[in-house]
DNA sequence: GTTGTAAGAGAAAGCGCTTACTCAAACCAA
DNA sequence: TTGGTTTGAGTAAGCGCTTTCTCTTACAAC
């Protein structure tokens, strides 16, 4: 009922290493005999079975994809933008979410590598090394996107977090903010860290002061958002702008003001980070610090069939420049 | 350096064949035997290849996905329900966008074919049956979800739509509104026509005109909605309300709206479909049908693992119940 | 007419598993 | 003790390909 490669040669009345031949394109053969196999072929509706040939040591033609969540807008962007680059290139993407769950990741880490996949995207905030440090001492193609390990040689393809934090921060103080808060995620980022660091920085720079209590570590969920902004916004040190980390924190920081009666961006000003879809629907538009998603996807898929088909023997870190987008959720002091 | 099952056995000092038993939990083995192969897997870092055990007639524990649009909200909290049923139960998801192109979707069925994925999963709108049939007659798994094709006997998993229309044009009906106009994408989608089967019988259960330039065919983008919101905003027959069939489009009613300096609920009721993300943070909060996405992501794993394992061979379909959840994007007229 | 070489294609050995078949040892009832 | 069962484990034949080697022709050069 399957037809293989047997079938065709049959047919044909050649042996099973011509046809080979003629499906991968190597070897000599007659114009004749091509024409031949390739018409049995198409009358047989032959397909090479890719997990035959994966056995024989061919490539899966497969990309693991790790990361948090694809309900979150831009790791869906994300997606999308690897799974185009890769059809391109022809590679499919087995997409993986973790939740950030280092047992689950750890898993993801190994049952890929089962399966063979010829490498692997991650987006994820990873702690646990071991599996991590296993695959790429052994050269498993292993790229990061949107996320760093400073103290690993990797490939990685990022935007400038500090440069993006920075924008967001000098936006806000140009428009005469004092007291600026900033809510991010844990500091396992090197994201968050550097665009921490910026903040303190552009502060600093301005002659403001650092208040701890204007810096609220939270998850990147709308709800999170929306806790940390009530708690924010009821507090004596109430800012009167919130630099957020991520869009769909900010979209909750949307909510809480809404629920609390306040106006955006009359009572309080707001940047997001990431650009994602959220930042144009959200009324007002949400100023943010735009990812270039689409150029990331591309790059990072890039950089892991260079590697993937040994082209490159060297690691490198893609570093790509955010873009402030004003738009109408921040306003003068 | 790649650690194979002759490695083990070696070790071990049994035969290949001892260790794929105490592998696959197969046949007898002593509980000696078992413990000392398992120690020396242990030591050895060894991971079968799940290639080679499809190879052998093994399943390859994959399903495919294809869907539209990763980007889409709607898609993605799909995918992501896909997902985390299909690692519950074993299986990874290989994600597949096509963006409706009826080419790009029949690449990928026969991609999915080569690549032995166990059974594939598809809400997109397919036109072209050829390959697809194929599939169907060699009893290759597929289900459908949020689509359906109702020409052919296939698993799906869907809403329904009828119902989630008639809640939707009831609900404004019941506010006063006599001019409603609907918007949905192309009516090759079953769910579209039968929303707006159920739009016409709503009206003309009320004793409402049907009236043809109310009735706007567009795709699902927030662009496209927008585009048609104005166009039926300055037309004569302005509408009071509108029936956007997916979130996606009432959000650029939304923004269509808010260009034109009209406010809504005050003066435009919106309803959407789909109840994703978007409804909540887009304000005032959008008034929309609620898909179980949770639900019906779930069943279909459920369904074609089922299909896979073969303990069923009758084709089935769900239709799972919508819900009307008001929000404040509806008003009396 | 030899010899040398290149072109075209087949034979066969894997790739890392699963599984049907086989067989020796151990056990048990009569 | 004998014959019949279990039990535990090995042998070997694939699964559908790729690829190295080998071999036969054909043809050009001398």
């Amino acid at each position: 009922m399957k037809v293989t490669i047997y079938d065709v040669a049959k047919e044909a009345g050649v042996s099973i290493s011509t046809v080979s031949r003629v499906i991968n394109n190597t070897g000599r053969i007659s114009e004749k005999t091509r024409k031949k196999v390739l018409k049995v072929m198409e009358t047989l509706h032959y397909q090479p079975s890719m997990v035959a040939s994966a056995l024989t040591g061919k490539r899966t033609r497969t990309i693991g994809l790790i990361i948090p969540d694809v309900a979150n807008p831009f790791f869906a962007e994300i997606a999308r933008k690897v799974e185009d680059r890769g059809r391109e290139l022809g590679f499919n993407v087995l997409m993986c979410n973790t939740d950030n769950n280092p047992e689950t990741e750890e898993m993801y880490l190994s049952l890929l590598k089962q399966k063979s996949v010829d490498g692997i995207i991650i987006g994820t905030t990873t702690k646990n090394y071991t599996v991590l440090n296993e695959l790429l001492h052994e050269h498993f193609p292993i790229a990061f996107i949107a996320q760093d390990i400073p103290e690993l040689a990797i490939d990685v393809v990022r935007v400038d977090d500090f440069l993006g934090g920075y924008q967001a921060v000098s936006h806000l103080v140009s428009l005469g903010h004092k007291k600026i808060a900033i809510m991010l995620g844990n500091l396992n980022r090197t994201s968050d860290k550097d665009r921490l660091q910026a903040y303190r920085q552009v502060l600093q720079e301005n002659g403001l002061e650092y208040d701890e209590r204007l810096v609220i570590y939270t998850d990147y969920s709308m709800e999170a958002g929306k806790r940390a902004a009530f708690e924010l916004l009821r507090s004596p040190q109430k800012p009167t702008a919130i630099f957020a980390c991520f869009d769909s924190l900010a979209v909750g920081v949307y909510q809480a003001a809404k629920e609390m009666g306040l106006c955006i961006p009359e009572d309080l000003s707001v940047v997001g980070f990431d650009n994602t879809i959220l930042a144009t629907i959200v009324d007002p538009p949400l100023t943010t610090v735009a990812q270039p998603i689409d150029e990331m996807g591309r790059q990072v898929v890039d950089l892991i069939i260079r590697e993937i088909e040994g082209e490159k023997n060297m690691k490198q870190r893609v570093i790509l420049p955010p873009e402030l987008i004003v738009r109408h959720s921040t306003k003068q002091l």
